[in-house]
DNA sequence: AAAAAAT
């Protein structure tokens, strides 16, 4: 079996390896890093989760120890679609990179460019970038390209989705074609295959599997629901208590706005939660990041900014609070979980409307998904008509969060059973049974959620006007479940604010 | 029926 010290990498960077904790490479490493190591273009077709960024990281860190970088003349340069999938590869750097002392800079939107510039000028070895903001730095002649010797192309098929493609080919165009081009994709469409073509050099093609497919080791299962957002809240809720081996987990909707609403829910259930999407600030967004890899949050509400690529090690559910509407994405979002052989579970809440799209699911992964309590023609009737949301769930909201401690799904339907309206005795018992066939979640894990809360820098920055909250937001319009929380002074979350926009 | 990214 191939070892680290096999690859042709440096003392320094085998020595800061090693203090990882790693000693056996993975696949791409294995395939990628000699050749890199040999000035190769690479042509790397792997997912995230391969060890896909370790394969070129490792490498350009040995290469950049002969020489030094001059001042606005970087001397390599990453291209990665997102700020957050930016920000990992420099945490990577700073890693893997310990035993040098190599100037990283992180040039990704939403954040100051004074910083930059300072990098940038004293000059910069690594410059680990999205398009958008790397462009402007050099409109603005921060920078030159001129002395660039190593480009990397991360997640290009991802790239090609979102648009980025002419700012990828306007980049190229800016460095010497002396370079050596490191290129990744998950996949290779036809467009892909073309870019490849064009960016790079009799390349060596490096192919690996896709991880430990989806079927192998995460356990699927569909959930059926009413379309309404807060029958769709309310059967989350239960799922999650439900889940006794859940350490941490990722719950994807398919919109920004409902990101933000199923965030407040949670949050005013008392469940320890944060939100991330790409309206949100970029402090808001690292700090979220931060707190959920640490562990001092337990449920992330994510848009698909999180579905690809975000390397959240260990995380044990994801749960699609809506059906993605691309297949494709539901891999992704799945593979979440389930990483690196460890098992992990998967429930997404399906309506009669998402059927077009589960349907696709199950096409694309090539085989069924169990339903957890019934598919949806056992769905028992919605539980409003006259009495919509509305005030239901203002008492459910209260009640939730006062005793969410020692309550379970059991007393949950029970309050349930005295609200929703008592004309029809089969329907009650219906939602009975779905709650119950669920199991409660243990009390220390909602004592340490609740415990959670105030460790929040969102709410940290404004604790005081927790106990105005109520009051001052009695006659707000809420469907859910009770006040929507202000207070938050100068310091409002950007995700708070989104439900407002278009 | 969407999200992402420069301001």
């Amino acid at each position: 079996m191939t070892n680290f010290a096999d690859l042709g990498l440096s003392q320094k960077v085998l020595s800061a390896v090693t203090d990882a904790g790693y000693t056996i490479p993975t696949p791409i490493q294995t395939g990628a890093i000699p050749p890199a190591l040999q000035r190769r273009d690479i042509l790397g077709i792997a997912q995230t989760g391969t060890g896909k960024t370790a394969s070129f990281v490792l490498p350009m860190l040995t290469l950049l120890e002969k020489g030094r970088a001059r001042a606005r003349m970087p001397r390599t340069l990453i291209l990665e679609p997102t700020r957050e999938l930016a920000a990992q590869v420099a945490e990577n750097f700073d890693k893997y990179g310990k035993n040098h002392k190599l100037n990283i800079a992180l040039l990704i939107g939403g954040v100051s460019f004074d910083e930059q510039d300072r990098k940038l000028e004293r000059g910069a070895d690594v410059l680990i970038c999205t398009p958008g903001r790397l462009l402007d730095h050099f409109e603005r002649g921060k920078l030159l390209m001129s002395g660039v010797e190593i480009l990397v192309i991360d997640e290009a098929d991802r790239m090609l989705d979102m648009g980025f493609i002419p700012d990828i080919e306007r980049i190229a165009k800016l460095i010497p074609f002396t370079r050596q081009t490191l290129f990744f994709s998950a996949t290779m469409p036809p467009e892909i295959q073309k870019l490849a073509d064009r960016f790079l050099q009799n390349p060596e093609r490096v192919e690996v599997a896709r991880p430990a497919s989806t079927a192998q080791t995460v356990t699927q299962r569909f959930v059926a629901a009413h379309a309404k957002d807060y029958e769709k809240r309310a059967v989350l809720r239960d799922l999650i208590r439900a889940q006794d081996e859940l350490k941490n987990a990722i719950i994807f909707c398919n919109r920004k706005k409902d990101v933000a609403d199923l965030f407040r829910s949670l949050d005013r259930h008392g469940f320890s939660v944060g939100a991330l999407h790409g309206d949100m600030d970029q402090r808001s967004r690292m700090t979220m990041l931060a707190n959920f890899k640490d562990g001092n949050i337990k449920l992330l509400v994510a848009s698909d900014v999180a579905a690809r690529g975000l390397d959240i090690p260990d995380v044990s559910h994801v749960f699609n609070f809506d059906v993605p509407i691309h297949a494709e994405d539901y891999v992704h979002r799945i593979g979440r979980t389930g990483r690196a052989g460890r098992s992990g579970a998967s429930f997404t809440l399906v309506t009669k409307r998402d059927t077009k799209f589960s349907d696709a699911i199950e096409k694309l992964i090539g085989q069924k998904v169990e339903w957890l309590n019934g598919d949806l023609s056992n769905l028992p009737e919605p539980m409003e008509s006259h009495d919509t949301g509305r005030r239901e769930r203002g008492r459910d909201g209260r009640k939730d969060r006062k005793k969410d401690g020692d309550r379970g799904s059991k007393a949950r339907s029970d309050h349930k059973s005295d609200t929703v309206r008592a004309d029809s005795e089969a329907e009650i018992e219906t939602v009975v049974e779905r709650a119950e066939s669920v199991k409660p979640a243990r009390s220390a894990e909602n004592k340490q959620a609740q415990n959670n809360r105030g460790d929040r820098p969102v709410r940290a920055s404004n604790p005081a006007n927790d106990d105005n909250r109520d009051r001052r937001n009695r006659h707000r319009r809420d469907y859910d479940d009770g006040p929507t929380p202000v207070g938050f002074g100068d310091e409002i979350p950007a995700f708070m604010l989104i439900a407002g926009k278009a």
